[in-house]
DNA sequence: CTACGAGTTGACCAAATGGTCAGGATGATC
DNA sequence: GATCATCCTGACCATTTGGTCAACTCGTAG
């Protein structure tokens, strides 16, 4: 009864041996599910390792054995939400669609900010206490993303597919508008009466915002 | 030389009369400020007592002889924010003009957004953290709020001068633009390059978010 | 001069902070 | 059975935290 497969299916891990480094794995991974959350209701400074460990269940001791330090926990989880946002939206020519670039832009925050809540609102506090880790990152690659992008919508005003609004601004509405949902939460619960956000209303909340901002633009379809 | 009129001109404070109550009353403006600053930076947990202080040039002692405790102090920061929002948006009527309506209200929410961008960022950051200090007011006064002029909304639609679109989630559209530019202002500025958002850009800002808005919601003026 | 209310502040406190470290546990390898 | 790499963690540390307090300064009113 007290063997080591029960051991093996009541968390607290196991120590030496398991062959690779599964143990090292899964640990990390619980623990940067913790300090995500905590970072993100609390921000770098209001976060403390102790509170961390604790939502993961271990010892402070073993969380600083794995992260080295704070710091560096809360840079990897900065550069792990970094690259989520980079894979989201593939390069985009002047030759797709307008609307379905947009919708799919759209859609595919709104998604990322619906998985990823914790995620989405570390990123939100970071920036809100002056992005003092990213400043770098804002400053060069999101920089580089956000131009390539307003270039093509720039290129399909001038082909009059799209009123003339100042893209940048239009990224920057739309990023708001859907970032809104997992930073605010807590706002949009509490003045629409819900206890959580279905997916249904994620669903209609992206329809919404499509249709207004794609008629707000002026966008036209290439398959009109 | 070193009489009194000299520490008169020399901030420190007079100790002692001074009449009236204007030395509290110049404290305390001085300490709200600097704390209002500094919680928006770092959110309650993250900020300090003594970082409060030092940012408003007084020993902490005093900081916390005016405030009696941190908790307080937070609290009657974030009563004077709802008290400015409260302020902005008098009640609105059918018989209005939607464009009219709607244009003060980006406006005005912009408005406020730009005067006060700490305080703006320190409420960004409460609800963030799950609106711990909030709860009551979200559900209570400012969901009242929101729910009136939804109502109005809604007429307008079956009146026909606008799109029938849920008026809530527009209310939240506005709201998140508007206070991006605050909140999300480092970020504002890491990818456009400024190192400042100047008054001309809010203004352009403002005629962007209102043409698209109002396009977008496909909004008839009565004056049509 | 005395008394008083208002303002000021350094010294102090228990608790919590981020981080270190030595010592131990455990399984795999030789 | 010895060695090794990995993992675990309680004890400990200097520093910072929010908050208290008693001693002080000062102008004014009696």
């Amino acid at each position: 009864m007290t063997d080591m497969t029960e051991t093996e299916t009541l968390q607290p891990a196991r120590q030496g041996g398991e062959s690779n480094g599964a143990t090292r794995e899964r640990n990390e991974r619980e623990i940067l599910e913790a300090a995500e959350r905590v970072f993100a209701q609390y921000g770098y400074r209001g976060a403390s390792v102790q509170a961390i460990a604790e939502e993961a269940g271990l010892p402070k001791s073993n969380v600083l054995y794995y992260m080295g330090n704070k710091r560096g926990l809360y840079v990897r989880l900065l550069e792990r939400m970094m690259a989520r946002w980079n894979a989201l939206l593939d390069d985009i020519s002047v030759e797709d669609d307008p609307a379905d670039v947009l919708e799919a832009f759209i859609r595919s925050k709104m998604q990322l900010s619906r998985r990823h809540p914790e995620g989405s609102r570390l990123f939100a506090a970071e920036i809100l206490g002056g992005a003092p880790f990213l400043q770098e990152y804002l400053r060069g690659e999101l920089r580089e993303w956000v131009q390539t992008r307003a270039r093509v919508f720039e290129q399909w005003e001038e082909r009059g597919l799209m009123d003339p609004v100042d893209p940048v601004w239009l990224i920057f509405l739309i990023w708001s508008a859907t970032q809104h949902y997992a930073d605010f939460e807590a706002q949009v619960l509490g003045i629409t009466g819900k206890d959580e956000i279905s997916d249904d209303d994620v669903e209609r909340i992206t329809q919404f915002l499509t249709q207004v901002i794609l008629k707000g633009c002026g966008v036209q379809s290439r398959k009109d």
